[in-house]
DNA sequence: TTATTATGCTTCACATCTAAAACAATTTAT
DNA sequence: ATAAATTGTTTTAGATGTGAAGCATAATAA
């Protein structure tokens, strides 16, 4: 009990230490392949699977502001790994890979198999469900408000 | 095995994403009180188990570089939360809390203590300890190189 | 003692994020 | 049809982070 409050009360600090760490080494990871971010791998990676899709969406999908998007895409397309496209409403745009896009996306993949492997190592498969069912269970704790 | 396949594959987003809005919730959380950011915050409950503490102490504690705690010291020596003090070393420097800063210590201890509760809602014990220990065991495999 | 090396902090350049305001285009309401 | 509201994106201002380079001080070596 006592015990279980001790840990409570770090646990978001404990998260925060070990996402900064966790995002520096997969920065220095990626950077001696494919060269990008992980916030530029992430949506590399989702681009893949929805080409073409709204920038909203995008935001969405990586789970950053829409105007963090902007600054994003707009690196990127003068990096030429995305373009940003007009639709049929014309208040939205939609973004595409480029086919140097798309290959680094393979890269950046191969990288995130082998990272994430390690980080799961010494935990069973209980325990890696677990962490798993807390990184979805926490968002949704979060998104149904405080 | 597929699942656990497609499930590592895709650990690092699922935990950045979780880290980004619970971040910027408990940014949220703690403006309605304190008024501080959790970065700030996680300064003044370091430096209340270790007041008066190097800059690069405190930079190992809450776990950013030197440089990211000059900034972030800066501005809450402006804000009046704490003070850089010399000491016997010429090139360094001690961090002590101020008044206003024990005192918006104790409001920011409370708001962490009510959102690291809500934060492991709907986990067992065990599973709060998988991830527990799960960020440890991370932030090490991450230290131990990659 | 003087030169070299190591340590601690800061500065610089820049990426990334947030919130809020501004804009532009589409929908809805009157 | 025109006004009002909504939606999608960008801009702005500023906090936070990184790595690399710079500077001052201390410790070590010659």
């Amino acid at each position: 009990m006592a015990i279980a409050r001790t840990v409570d009360r770090r646990l978001f600090f404990l998260f925060d230490r070990a996402h900064t760490q966790l995002a520096k080494t997969a920065d220095h990871y990626l950077s001696g392949s494919s060269g990008v971010s992980t916030s530029q791998a992430a949506v590399l990676i989702y681009l893949g699977y929805h080409d073409g899709c709204r920038l909203s969406d995008l935001a969405e999908g990586v789970g950053r502001n829409n105007s963090a998007i902007t600054g994003l895409v707009t690196r990127m397309e003068k990096l030429g790994l995305v373009t940003r496209n007009k639709t049929l409403d014309g208040r939205s745009r939609a973004v595409f890979l480029t086919d140097e896009g798309w290959r680094l996306r393979e890269i950046a993949r191969e990288d995130f198999r082998k990272f994430n492997e390690k980080l799961t190592r010494g935990l069973s498969e209980t325990e890696v469900s677990a962490v798993i069912k807390f990184l979805n269970l926490s968002v949704e704790n979060v998104e149904t408000g405080l």
